[in-house]
DNA sequence: GATGAATGAGGGTTCATTCAT
DNA sequence: AATGAATGAACCCTCATTCAT
């Protein structure tokens, strides 16, 4: 959708630089989950990725990068993952559907999205508004199925009120991944049929019944 | 409430090590927010506090005790601004009385916030814990008072609900802390009463309405 | 005369940085000797000093700092040795007095000046102006000396001839530094005696003799 | 004349080497010139080379082989050079020829003079011993010449004036490469012309002129 | 109690060199 | 013969902490 920003690597092969970043990535996101970006040092990104720091650095110039690389990795499989919902018209049942998938795909993802929250304050100015521009699609992502949803009237909403509401949706995403130890006792099933029911609840200017929610 | 997590100091004069610290916490929330807490040095937490970095450790051990410093006076000062509002028996109207001073108070200690949220996970284990404790105190209280309105009937929610429901209300504070560059459009009074709206049509079994929301 | 670059420190005592900065020259002019700039490691130059790697970093900010210290040294030194001589009005005498104390002075300062003409290109750019401008001012002086004997007709140099032989004089010195190796057979008198007739013979319009000389 | 330094390639064909090294001197002086030795890369001279690094390191054991191939090359053209000259028997005229094929030489290859000068002493030992021993016989040729002329009355210098007086004329040269950004104004026409007027003046015992000059 | 110079472990990054393809 | 990915020793520099004054 938008021009990746590139990094760079004294490698050449393609495939081999995504496989490389792949393996560091899975490494980093371990490092960073458990003692935070700042208190990973490089040399041990390299060694759980499985090669010498020599190496990590063919592939990436600083540190940062390699935050940048985990957060951008991210957003792919948010896309990759959204990508399969149709959400031309939307729709009450878009919406839910919408957030099912968000929610799921956080629930995959925990340790992802909880170092990108946590540590993306670390990225250098143009990596942070490559990451929050992609936080903002994500929220307008909301704001336009609530719109749409308003338009058809099935939810009752000023148009504030849905900026609104489109953060509060997303925010509860994170609040998955970064309260779990909080809310042990929820399974991500329990977690969306709740967070719907609040939802038509909370918007609807009517009471709606949907099946299969 | 708690036994605290004292804090040692070579400095026996009890009226100076406050004194001391309320500057160095001054300092070293601005310089969090800012920077983070891990590109913050101890030499700037000391000027910024306007004494020497010899004199910072008079008073503190570590510079994780700095962030703990900072992290228990916000404790303080919630606890000090919620003990104006008669608790006792808990209703909608006490609440939602709980949630405008909840948020206003994260409205005005809106640095401390985003600082504790983004850089608590710094502490060293034993703090952490108090820290999370604290939280989970904030988010009974919300618990208990949604119980007290479940039994009046003037909520409609389970009690795995309820428990769900009091994280989305503290979360919710949270994000007006942390998201306000995306919130720019709002007032705080627009926030609270947009919340409070929510609050009531996605949990309440009726319609009510409240005066003076 | 000019104004200095400023290497900045962050120790306040004058007194002190004056002293830990001339054991620093006086450690690292051998070692840059021995080995060169590059090949000589900072940890290296701090124990040359007689303190630690973070002493060393108190009172520069970064390696290429101590070279231009070395060198800024040897102007200062430079400097206080031709203030001792009287040459407001120039003749062949004053301008033999000044050669035989630049040549003595090279001799006295041999480690220090070669190691200023081998390594200064490493020097970052400002630096590098700020000693090209010295040695600009030490050819300078000599074509001062060269013009005023001009006029009163003691050498017969059009006013180019001047210019070039006054980089000969001043490359004569580096000469006595560079190329020890291959005049170990000659004493610094013998050399300064020479050049001395060199110069009388090769720019007198006629012949001259100096007592003393 | 004297045994080369092998430098130990393992590509057999000879042809090949010679060229795959010539491409690499070029390369190497134009970077050595611009960075200095230590802060150019084997990439780099790779790249400039127009090979890889892998092909770099056929043809070189190490980083210092190539410096020291840029030194020997030098001496190649200095030895071709001056071969077209008769020298066999010195006199005034001779000398006078020789510097001038010397001085425009070195005009010629300024770059490879002042990487030369500014770069061997970060030879190995043996190469170093090797390049000084080249640099020996040029002022050996010099000393021979002024011998032969002061065997004919043409000079007046003592054997020892004449050694230094060797040095002299050597360092010219060096003076003409290395000092070029204060000697713009000059051509090597006149720098030659001058070095000539000052020759003979300065050494001669007493006046003579030379016809073409 | 206050100061700030001294310390050195440790971190990010580079780059000469090797070797499998 | 040519390539370029992999390696890791080594370098420059920072900064939390200490301690003599």
């Amino acid at each position: 959708m938008n021009e990746k920003r590139a990094i760079q690597s004294s490698v050449k092969d393609e495939t081999l630089i995504e496989k490389r970043r792949a393996q560091m990535i899975r490494g980093a996101v371990t490092l960073f989950k458990e003692k935070g970006f700042h208190r990973t040092t490089t040399r041990e990104i390299a060694k759980a990725a499985g090669f010498s720091i020599g190496t990590l650095y063919e592939y990436i110039r600083t540190k940062e990068d390699v935050l940048y690389l985990v957060c951008d990795s991210i957003y792919d499989e948010v896309h990759s993952r959204l990508a399969t919902i149709d959400m031309e018209n939307g729709s009450l049942e878009v919406l839910i559907t919408a957030l099912e998938h968000y929610y799921g795909l956080i629930d995959d993802m925990q340790d992802e999205f909880v170092v990108m929250y946590q540590e993306s304050k670390s990225l250098p100015k143009d990596a942070l508004q490559y990451v929050l521009k992609k936080e903002t699609e994500m929220v307008s992502l909301f704001e336009r199925l609530l719109t749409e949803c308003a338009e058809r009237g099935q939810v009752d909403l000023t148009p504030k009120e849905i900026v609104l509401a489109s953060h509060h949706l997303f925010v509860q995403g994170q609040m998955w991944a970064f309260r779990r130890w909080a809310l042990r006792d929820f399974t991500i099933q329990e977690f969306i049929a709740m967070q719907t029911k609040f939802l038509l609840q909370g918007m609807a200017g009517e009471k709606i019944s949907i099946s299969g929610g």
